[in-house]
DNA sequence: GCGTGTGAACCTCTTCACAGCG
DNA sequence: CGCTGTGAAGAGGTTCACACGC
């Protein structure tokens, strides 16, 4: 594949193009246009054709696109035909709770452990997947040379948990915590940040009235 | 308040600033320099002047930002000062994980009830807070005029819960079903996407690999 | 001297509108 | 004729660099 460079915006809406496939194709249809898939993730159909024709001409003119064919030049620019294994850090409320509901439907991924650096839940339930100590996550990290980490320890513990996922070689993190962490360059991490988009929500909604 | 029309890129950092601002607060630091600001939170310190000079002159030139000003500045800006109660819909894994773990330390938001429609689960508890009913949401939102929704019900059940949000009155709503929900256009949606965040981190760490 | 506030240059992303192909 | 792919124009956001106030 050509080496394009891509802003994450971009790369964000293939996701969202690709989850939209996905049900077109459980649905049983065969082609979409870029209209529609435009009006299904909320965006302007030019911008979805921007984005498709950056990595090459997927589409029939007159016609549109084959839902089969541009999910798959989809999954493979993102990399995600076979999906990493995910595992979770902290098996408190929040990291339970991502285990449990799993992430079926979504696109292929699935939590492959959950770890706690507390004696006392080590070798209890989460669902039906055992927690583990945190302990042993160098071992399962080089195993599997690809894992995406999803942190989700208590407030305070994240620069630990990030420390320890660095130092066994992982190299893409999803963080529930607020803390901002400190990471190599080579290492991606993502923050899924609740407060911030109540913020973002408060603003908008009180924005709102004061212009009424 | 000026009407200023101001990216949500610029309102998600001032969220952050907030955030930072507390922290150093709690620390008892009582100026803060756009450049500490920044490094604080991984952006450039012009970015940072630029976004509060939309606002107002909240600085001393030579010296920095007070800690607690900025901070009252900001809160006002958002209109986070008293922020509104949050209640949450679906009492399963994510719903209970949420209310469980709190939001304490994000900015003084609280979970005030949370609901569900399956009869199984109304009057049992989630941490301390006894699952409502559904039926329950008209009166709540009416009560409280201003309240943020978290959906976090099971994969197929949002489009329902976000119409019963809306009919009972609520403005500002936060999803964590990937389906894309449809709205009138005074309610402000925004979705927690968690599938669609390991698609970035997929999509980055396979991409620097096959760079190198 | 130090750090803010800001015009101006720069850059990136989005939208428009149309040529060209099926 | 319909819909894609794309040059060109436009809008929006970011960075630079410096004047000004403390």
């Amino acid at each position: 594949m050509i080496a394009v460079k891509v802003s994450e915006k971009s790369i964000r809406r293939l996701s969202h193009y690709a989850r939209c496939l996905r049900l077109a194709k459980i649905r049983g249809e065969f082609i979409m246009t870029s209209q529609q898939l435009a009006s299904n993730c909320g965006i302007s159909s030019a911008a979805v054709r921007r984005d498709l024709s950056i990595y090459g001409e997927f589409g029939k003119q007159g016609s549109g696109y084959k839902v089969d064919d541009l999910l798959t030049n989809i999954q493979n620019i993102l990399g995600t035909t076979d999906p990493p294994p995910v595992i979770i850090i902290g098996a408190g409320s929040i990291g339970c709770g991502l285990m449990i509901s799993g992430l079926t439907g979504t696109g292929g991924y699935e939590y492959s452990a959950i770890y706690d650096k507390d004696p006392e839940k080590i070798g209890s339930l989460c669902g039906d997947m055992q927690v583990r100590s945190t302990e042993e996550i160098p071992e399962l990290v080089k195993k599997k040379t690809e894992v995406i980490a999803v942190i989700a320890v208590t407030s305070g513990a994240g620069q630990e948990a990030m420390d320890m996922l660095v130092a066994a070689g992982c190299k893409a993190i999803l963080s529930f915590t607020l803390e901002p962490l400190k990471v190599p360059d080579d290492v991606e991490v993502r923050y899924v940040e609740v407060s911030t988009e109540l913020d973002v929500l408060t603003h908008s909604m009180r924005r709102k009235e004061v212009l009424k």
